[in-house]
DNA sequence: AATTCGTGGCT
DNA sequence: TAGCCAAGAAT
């Protein structure tokens, strides 16, 4: 890592700063430097491209043009503003937060990053891009823009991927940073990052910073950031049943946390739980597979021991269905369910959902996918 | 500190 | 295609 005197610095500030007055992008959330708008844009944009992000807040001014109102949303509305964003925790913190402005705060902002780190769903990035942009503090914001372009600036070594690195980054970037415009230098950082800087596709041969960019004047920059990897997605294999009565069907509420939480989805039942459960394996000489019929039968033993549901099934037309999380990736084999006997749900974590409100209710596009397949 | 939280785009 | 990346936070 290199060390800039503070003539660099000056000149770092000023050549960042007339690049992104004359370059910077004209985003719906710029319009203004209102916090509801700032912290409404960051949220979204946690993880998530700025082309995705647009139509989602656009759409979310229009429904909750205010705090106040976002305070007072009904569950289920929410949701559906969020539909299709993933990492749906987001949404509800936004809605806690929005209710410690209202109750705790009386309306008025934290406008400190220590203190709007003591709302829900704001950490120490969030808590600097909104106190820098919306209330001219000069503290950093370290996105994964901010790593990846003082990284590549300074020939920064540290893995971003440590949270202790964070602090690394958060202290150089706190002595560069311009005093005067603190909310237009971090915007300016991300627009770099996203353009010259950008973490595929970079173009610092034309970037207005090249001549501050030790890694580029190195013929270093691929080897910047330092990053470790991430493991791959665990294949987990699951049945989905599709259980239909006239205009209604079947469907499972998932847990109030973890993967999807509070998502109705059709019935997943986990390969592995099915064939545990009748495994003794004394009549198996080994490493003999069930047959696919054999599976359908343990399947069907399997939903009438925990349910007690008597059923028939029929495997469903066409490939499983497959969907990748950041951490699991899953493979559906639908299967149409035949009932023998009316079910009593009892033992069941679900409820029978009429086809009417699908589109009222706010679908994890795993589920999406599943209905493509056999809905109308 | 290491995992767990979604989804879409791009190569 | 499989893998990586995109304005991270909570636990």
């Amino acid at each position: 890592m290199i060390e800039w005197s503070q003539d660099t610095i000056d000149a770092f500030r000023q050549t960042l700063l007339d690049w992104y007055d004359t370059h910077g992008r004209d985003l719906p959330w710029r319009q203004d430097h209102d916090p509801y708008h700032v912290w409404i844009s960051e949220i979204m944009l946690q993880q998530t491209q700025v082309n995705t992000v647009i139509p989602y807040y656009e759409r979310f001014m229009t429904w909750f043009p205010t705090v106040q109102e976002l305070a007072t949303a009904p569950e289920a509305r929410l949701m559906k503003a969020w539909e299709g964003l993933g990492y749906y925790s987001r949404a509800r913190n936004l809605q806690k937060a929005a209710r410690q402005i209202v109750d705790d705060y009386h309306g008025q902002w934290p406008q400190t990053a220590d203190v709007l780190r003591e709302l829900a769903g704001i950490g120490p990035y969030t808590a600097g891009a909104i106190a820098s942009i919306a209330f001219n503090q000069p503290v950093p914001a370290v996105d994964g823009n901010a790593f990846r372009v003082f990284a590549r600036l300074l020939k920064i070594d540290a893995d971003i991927a440590k949270p202790q690195t964070r602090q690394i980054f958060g202290q150089v970037i706190a002595r560069i940073i311009s005093p005067d415009r603190p909310g237009d230098f971090n915007q300016a950082i991300m627009d770099l990052g996203a353009s010259y800087m950008s973490a595929k596709n970079s173009d610092s041969e034309h970037s207005p910073v090249r001549q501050f960019n030790q890694a580029y004047l190195d013929g270093v920059e691929d080897q910047y950031p330092v990053k470790t990897k991430k493991p791959r997605p665990k294949p987990v294999a699951y049945f989905g049943l599709v259980m239909p009565d006239a205009n209604q069907y079947l469907m499972e509420k998932r847990p109030s946390n973890g993967l999807l939480a509070n998502f109705w989805t059709f019935p997943l039942v986990k390969q592995a739980d099915v064939l545990v459960a009748t495994d003794s394996g004394d009549t198996d000489s080994g490493d003999n597979e069930p047959t696919d019929s054999e599976i359908l039968e343990l399947l069907r033993q399997y939903l009438m021991t925990k349910y007690g549901f008597k059923v028939s099934l029929k495997p469903v037309q066409g490939r499983p269905v497959t969907h990748t999380f950041t951490h699991q990736k899953w493979t559906i084999t639908l299967l149409q369910v035949i009932w023998n006997e009316r079910p009593d749900l009892s033992y069941f974590p679900g409820e029978w959902l009429n086809v009417t409100k699908f589109d009222q209710i706010a679908w994890p596009k795993v589920q999406e996918k599943m209905w493509a397949r056999v809905g109308k």
